[in-house]
DNA sequence: TTGATATTTCGACATTTGTCGATATGTTTG
DNA sequence: CAAACATATCGACAAATGTCGAAATATCAA
């Protein structure tokens, strides 16, 4: 993992709720209401959920889950007009690899 | 490692020069030359050493230190009028095993 | 003790980040 | 298509960060 992507997604990190977001995430099931739609998490958990569990507003986080995305610690899934975010446990690695063995 | 400890090396980390002045710090023999004085790199590299290699001032060098010192990033040593850093591996290791087994 | 050298602290200022409410866009459904 | 809802974008503003040069401290050495 190149240095710009190491300093992106520590950026990401050095915040509060955008950590949380990211612990939440290892596990929908117990942090989330189900959602009424799909039955399932497959794809993550939805925008308002976080929302509603973080407290901040709704512009507020949805760039801090656009940010999340755009360094690839989380991946968008659209269904229809709901987005899903998931973590992604294969950046999430590469990152703490890279610090490990590099930095 | 606790959360506020989590994101304040996050922080730390999402900067280039401090990034690389962790780099460096892995391996002091081939990334700076050797201390006239003490002729070791035992507890580390001095200021100076660390200013001359990341070209930014020296009072911003002094602050980025003392920060990354502050999260326990790295350790101070001082010697007379010089301050050593070197890296604290301890740290490091719980900070990449708390996010990895919690965050 | 005085001057030279290493480091820290201070004050300034520009840039970035955190956060909001309002507005815009996109999607579903009646 | 129009209303309703989920999300994204915009504009604002306060707080934090990046960065500097200058001044203050601390230490060594003559």
């Amino acid at each position: 993992m190149n240095e710009e992507q190491i300093i992106e997604i520590s950026k990401a990190l050095g915040n509060p709720t955008r950590l949380r977001i990211l612990k939440w995430l290892r596990d929908p099931e117990n942090n989330f209401p189900p959602h009424e739609d799909l039955g399932h998490f497959d794809d993550g958990v939805c925008a308002s959920h976080i929302k509603d569990k973080a407290g901040l507003s709704q512009s507020t986080i949805s760039s801090f889950l656009s940010m999340m995305e755009k360094c690839n610690l989380i991946i968008l899934t659209r269904h229809g007009k709901w987005s899903y975010f998931k973590r992604n446990e294969k950046v999430i690695k590469e990152y703490l690899n890279s610090i490990e063995l590099e930095y």
